[in-house]
DNA sequence: CTGTTAGCGCCTTCAC
DNA sequence: GTGAAGGCGCTAACAG
């Protein structure tokens, strides 16, 4: 790698071409009021210098940048992972480009005056406009347009792609509760989030539906983590008699607490029903009843709801919800 | 969201504080040569405001940004992805934030001058330093450090992290030996990547070394996709007699294989014998035997080796290699 | 068709 | 300790 000390500018294009740097901007841009001769001359030079304009002053000048920034709190995180999946289908369709920013870590905390400062930093001149996954605040100040992905606060003029926590954990508790379950526990997630809220109340919803009353010895915490549904499955197990039916508010949860049934030798689904929330890819591979809130999908539409707003198209809506469904698959069953 | 014409600027803040613009810069970089009294209220201002340097203004005039590039093709490719995440815990650990480019179409076919141009647009300025996922050209011209992970060529002053693909394959293809088989397909890699050959030629070394004569029959196209799989199956499959064991470039592949033996009913491993290379997270739940090389690890290294080239340590390699080990699952058996 | 000029927002000397 | 001026690489008017 030749670490050269000074990156080759637009002025040294000119300057080898011999022309201004104007008309070298003009070639870069595709501009039809260059001779073609010119044109092809510069072009030239250009690849032969192995030149390329620089994102940040091309950004900080003009207006569009042809990239979409994505931001995430941690790139690892299968939520995180299949909204990416979305977004970027969706910016080859349109032939964007993409730019994700992430400081790596979901649970350092985001405050709301940093999720702030990266939208700024993607749309002040780097991105024509941004998608955030799981903001904490709901609305955002920025050059360009923002669109939310399952955002803390509901914003009434803030676009966002929301899915319907509320009734897909009401699903997913009547499923339980069908198959004969009245002692269900239930694991929360982060406290913080919206989502997670909601989930706990389709949770409520469905057991006060059926005449169920709520124990609050079954309800116990999680943080959508996977290590924490460890804890939290020993908490639940503990509890005499132990309930027959575990309602995780995510799957990555359910997955600790599949976990701590390997470890203890508990069987799924014969003394155990178990359903997570999401669908992640792994959920298929382990055969774990679920909740689909179609994430991918969800980036999909955040990005076409975002081109859009830079393309200036109106919409009607600026709350996109899409409905969850209940995935049936082999680790639930009824209660004898 | 509150879609200001505007971004506030650093003259705003300064003109809110009462202070100078290059005052505010210097509480911006918590330079200590301003007064306690003085900082404080710009901070308070900053704040009032929602002010956030552009990221784009400030990587043109300052050399540092605290952020790393990361170049993938593709960011739902299984193999970019595990990288990624390698990378991801590395800039945590080191309290970075990552910027992650893609055009994200993995078979765009990016060209060389595309490749370069990415690393250029943003170690111009933006980051300091930029890892780019399986490039074609080994050696960049860029203003900071840059890692190739898995590159297509290696060139020996060039800064990569690349595992021992030939190693492994003779070693994926030694076990199928091992296990009885004679007649093993082989399907390719993508033409236009080094791994791939590499693979190849492990492939084509194990078997002579058995005293097994190659067949160019058994040998057919695929390019690193699960779609590409599917043909390729079939024309192995075609033949007569049919190869008792395939051993496919990579993992995707394989599931491509394991579809169409879905399809027509081949049973796995009884009727053939399967053998993966990556081991991808999907590879785990379906029980493929594989290659594991640790696709995570490589990025994890690779972004260890930049911070140490931005921080000026030198380096006495600057080829990392993984080893890479065969995964034993179950899709292989020994033949009867 | 092409060159000249004026900033975009920020940081860095250099004075005070 | 703080302010004023210059310039990073680029594009967008405006002239010619």
């Amino acid at each position: 790698m030749a670490t050269t000390k000074r990156a080759v500018t637009i002025i040294d294009v000119a300057k080898a071409a011999g022309v201004s740097v104007s008309t070298v901007s003009r070639v870069l841009n595709n501009k039809d009021d260059v001779a073609e001769a010119t044109f092809e001359h510069v072009r030239d030079v250009i690849d032969e210098l192995g030149y390329s304009s620089s994102l940040a002053a091309k950004g900080m000048r003009s207006r569009s940048t042809n990239v979409v920034g994505l931001i995430v709190p941690d790139v690892s995180d299968p939520f995180a992972n299949k909204v990416m999946r979305g977004v970027n289908q969706a910016i080859v369709e349109h032939h964007y480009d993409l730019l994700i920013y992430t400081n790596g870590n979901i649970l350092d905390d985001i405050s709301a005056a940093r999720e702030q400062q990266y939208v700024s930093l993607l749309n002040n001149g780097l991105t024509d406009g941004v998608i955030i996954v799981t903001p904490s605040i709901g609305s955002f100040s920025s050059v360009g347009p923002v669109v939310a992905i399952d955002p803390h606060i509901h914003h009434p003029e803030a676009p966002a792609v929301i899915s319907t926590n509320f009734k897909g954990a009401v699903a997913a508790t009547q499923h339980l509760i069908d198959l004969g379950h009245r002692r269900i526990g239930f694991i929360r997630g982060r406290a913080d989030l919206q989502s997670a809220i909601r989930r706990q109340q389709g949770y409520e919803s469905a057991l006060q539906k059926a005449g169920i009353p709520l124990d609050p010895a079954l309800m116990v915490n999680g943080d959508f983590t996977r290590e924490s549904g460890v804890p939290a499955a020993h908490q639940l197990f503990s509890l005499d008699p132990r309930p027959t039916a575990i309602f995780a508010a995510n799957d990555q949860t359910a997955f600790g607490v599949l976990d701590v049934c390997e470890t203890l030798g508990i069987r799924v689904p014969e003394e155990l029903s178990l359903v997570g929330f999401d669908n992640i890819a792994e959920a298929a591979y382990c055969n774990l009843t679920t909740v689909d809130q179609f994430m991918d999908k969800m980036g999909y539409i955040g990005t076409k709801m975002l081109f859009d707003m830079i393309d200036g198209i109106p919409r009607q809506e600026y709350i996109y919800k899409i409905e969850t469904s209940l995935v049936v698959r082999g680790t639930c069953s009824a209660i004898s």
